[in-house]
DNA sequence: TAAATAGTGTCTATCAGACACTATCGA
DNA sequence: TCGATAGTGTCTGATAGACACTATTTA
């Protein structure tokens, strides 16, 4: 007889605030917390995303507005017993997280501070975390997690964060510059405040050119 | 009362030869057979990955050993009524399919000849070939399509097959030389036969940086 | 001897990557 | 006036990309 697997799914939700990368876990309220992913099970009248998105909103607060931007990560599957579960992991972007009540204990950990985690959850982070590194050099997913209108330093500085690298401010300007994906949002109003950029498209774009660090740093 | 959705795989099987990519469908046999992507239904026994193979092997006579690379594409998620399926996807590569005893009506198609087929199945195949065209560029997945001896005429030649742009001849073997991926197989016996080689590492290895076409190309 | 194939080298334009100072503002 | 921040330009080395001929083999 047939029976299918059960279905999870759940989300790497991430947010940017000042040089650092946070994501949002949630714990059953216990003494000891045991931190995970926020996820669900899916039935079979729902999907993955209606029913992540559901959960999302009820147990962990989120205002679906807030959410920015979406993408699939990766399925996995795991034993229990002799019986295998789905899970299918989400990767969730947002500006700033406005939340409302939870039904669950919600805390938000600096991405390189993490609590205890399940191998599988940590696998996933790891997951996720390598494919924003990767897209924030040949696309303008780092919009979705600045604020909409921004400064160059700003927008440096989250690069920077994102990829775990330095770059050099005159040379990231030229790149960014030469990419033509911003649009100036205000001159600097007085002398020496900082002109404020928005992206241009709001939607994700890639970039013909890759962000530079193709690392070869050759030294003469 | 949970129940959860239907979970079903399929493979994206993938061969290369002389210039062009072939795909392996699956038919049952019928008057007029509709084809599609090699699958099975997964029950919760097993994995996804265990099912598909065994399927893989007993409908399409497909021998494991000559599976050269498998990666995970996509999961998706259908309506059928008011039930959900979840299937999820994989890109199988292949140097040689030998075929042995099959239940089903299989069919090999040239990439850019396919037959008519259900939508989903043709967003994945799209999704597959999107991702070896990008992966060839940045990494040695090429490996697992070419014999494993072949000159570079035959790389050359697959490589534009996959990525579906010409490159010149010089430009890229010296793009081949300085990445340092290959090693000659067999001196030129006699004056004038082409050189063979093979790649260095029987795995996937990633290109520190990526094959030229970066797409600016411009005339002066 | 004509046609197909294997192999090889150079030049130029572009870009990544290194590097330093000035102006302004506020403490 | 000291310190922090915003903004800007140049030089060099590497390489992507364009381009043509020779030697050999086989029909």
């Amino acid at each position: 007889m047939y029976v299918a697997p059960s279905v999870v799914s759940n989300a790497v939700l991430l947010q940017y605030s000042d040089g650092e990368l946070f994501i949002t876990l949630v714990a059953d309220t216990a003494a000891k917390p045991q931190w995970r992913l926020p996820g669900v099970a899916v039935n079979r009248t729902q999907t993955s995303l209606s029913a992540l998105d559901h959960t999302l909103h009820t147990t962990v607060g989120l205002h679906r507005e807030d959410i920015t931007y979406r993408e699939q990560l990766y399925t996995s599957e795991f034993m229990f017993g002799s019986y295998s579960t789905v899970c299918i992991s989400y990767l969730y972007l947002s500006r700033d997280i406005r939340w409302s009540k939870s039904t669950q204990q919600i805390g938000v950990f600096p991405i390189y501070k993490l609590p205890v985690l399940s191998e599988a959850d940590s696998s996933i982070i790891r997951y996720a975390l390598s494919r924003l590194h990767a897209k924030t050099l040949y696309s303008t997913i780092t919009s979705f997690l600045l604020p909409k209108v921004f400064d160059l330093t700003q927008f440096q500085r989250a690069f920077e964060t994102i990829t775990q690298q330095k770059v050099d401010k005159r040379n990231f300007r030229k790149k960014v510059q030469q990419l033509d994906i911003l649009t100036t949002y205000k001159q600097n109003s007085s002398a020496k405040e900082p002109l404020l950029y928005s992206f241009k498209d709001t939607s994700l774009a890639f970039l013909p050119k890759p962000f530079p660090p193709r690392k070869t740093a050759k030294k003469s």
